[in-house]
DNA sequence: GAAAAACATTGATCCGGGTCAAGAAATACT
DNA sequence: AGTATTTCTTGACCCGGATCAATGTTTTTC
């Protein structure tokens, strides 16, 4: 596996010149996961960020009350545990693979060193701006969408507006993702079967044809 | 009014060497906004942050069937808008005064060139890795507490743990901040009302005595 | 100071979706 | 394989809070 090539395909190290990226490849540590294995724990102390090469990782957060909160699904190209780098030594939330992943470990120390380079500085920031736009839209989507808006744009932000998926991931995980729990999920797909917008068996979900045009137009 | 010793009173430029801080307040443009008066819309171009001195403004994003969902509201000694700064020119969201505030522009190219200091650059990074968690903790707070956990939350954070209140703001704009509407947050209010944990009249709001103390048993 | 506009309260009604429970189906375990 | 455990589905029930509507109250405006 060539790390460098990884490094250059994500939209982020884009911008890096190659004295950099390759320099970064020689710092990282890629990291198998495996199918429900947690990567670390909320409050754990730790000093690296997380590139996911492949596979799909879940931030989440418990309340005091036990519960869960999926903060976001990471996918592939994806930044996370950045916080770790500067505001303190402990993870905020914890990370566990939905599907077998392949991370890139990061350490603190030499991303410090780059960001005394420019361009790699502005890539840096940029990301972390984009990061909280993103959860800025979900706050939005939060308050304003339905279990049934959520779920498509999990769907479209997960994999992308398509007909047919391929599904790895639980239902009961997805609808801890859009922040319902399995039983509404499950009569909402029901919902969705019914009225023909979806077909769903084992892992093949396709959707009705012309079903995002369509969309569009409704929401704008 | 002296910006350089404003300036050195927030935790950010805290950290700040003097030169940098005098350099900082030399281009720095105060500006006064009115109660109600709109700073900026929600897509306008820009190319300034902001620090507000003192006031409180309230960020809202407004969705396509017109609501507008408030995503922060912004108290002394706080930045916002800085996403400005790198992603991209325009403004995610629309900034409004709810009282009169006074709010310094913090033009991009110069905040560009103080990030080549170490300590400014880490400073500003460490200040967006606490927005970042500020807002995940608003998605935690949106979807495990309800209405009466989210209004305490919003006095904690707004003013901190007290028993007397001056609430300039209008009950409404309050509904907005903790995601409700003034309907229900009026039938809050009642209801905490008979049961003694508050009085509100005017802008004068007090707790029940010991009111923190007894709540902080209760949620660990 | 009167009219208009914005804000606040209260009541009646309704619904999305959370919770509890119990069975079915799929996975994992030895 | 056969058992155990987790996941998924379905039904019954309930509740917080959104919505609509009507009225009272405060603030703006001219």
């Amino acid at each position: 596996m060539d790390l460098e090539k990884i490094l250059r395909n994500t939209d982020f190290f884009h911008w890096i010149g190659d004295k950099h990226l390759s320099s970064l490849a020689g710092i990282s540590i890629p990291k198998k996961v495996g199918k429900k294995q947690t990567l670390f724990l909320e409050g754990q102390r730790g000093h690296a960020m997380f590139l996911l090469v492949y596979g799909m990782i879940q931030l989440h957060k418990s309340a005091l009350d036990g519960r869960d909160i999926v903060i976001r699904v990471i996918g592939p190209g994806e930044f996370f545990a950045e916080v770790v780098l500067f505001e303190q030594d402990n993870y905020p939330v914890s990370a566990v693979a939905l599907e077998e992943s392949l991370v890139l470990m990061l350490p603190r120390r030499q991303i410090h060193c780059l960001l005394v380079d420019e361009s790699f500085r502005n890539a840096f920031i940029t990301m972390l701006m984009r990061k909280q736009r993103h959860l800025t839209e979900r706050i939005l989507n939060l308050t304003l969408h339905d279990a049934e808006e959520r779920f498509f744009l999990f769907l479209k932000e997960q994999y992308g507006c398509r007909e047919a998926y391929n599904i790895s991931l639980s239902k009961k995980d997805i609808a801890a993702a859009i922040f319902t729990n399995p039983e509404t999920f499950s009569r909402l797909i029901q919902r969705l079967r019914h009225s023909e917008t979806i077909t769903w068996k084992q892992k093949e979900l396709t959707l009705r044809k012309g079903f995002w045009e369509n969309r569009e137009e409704k929401n704008g």
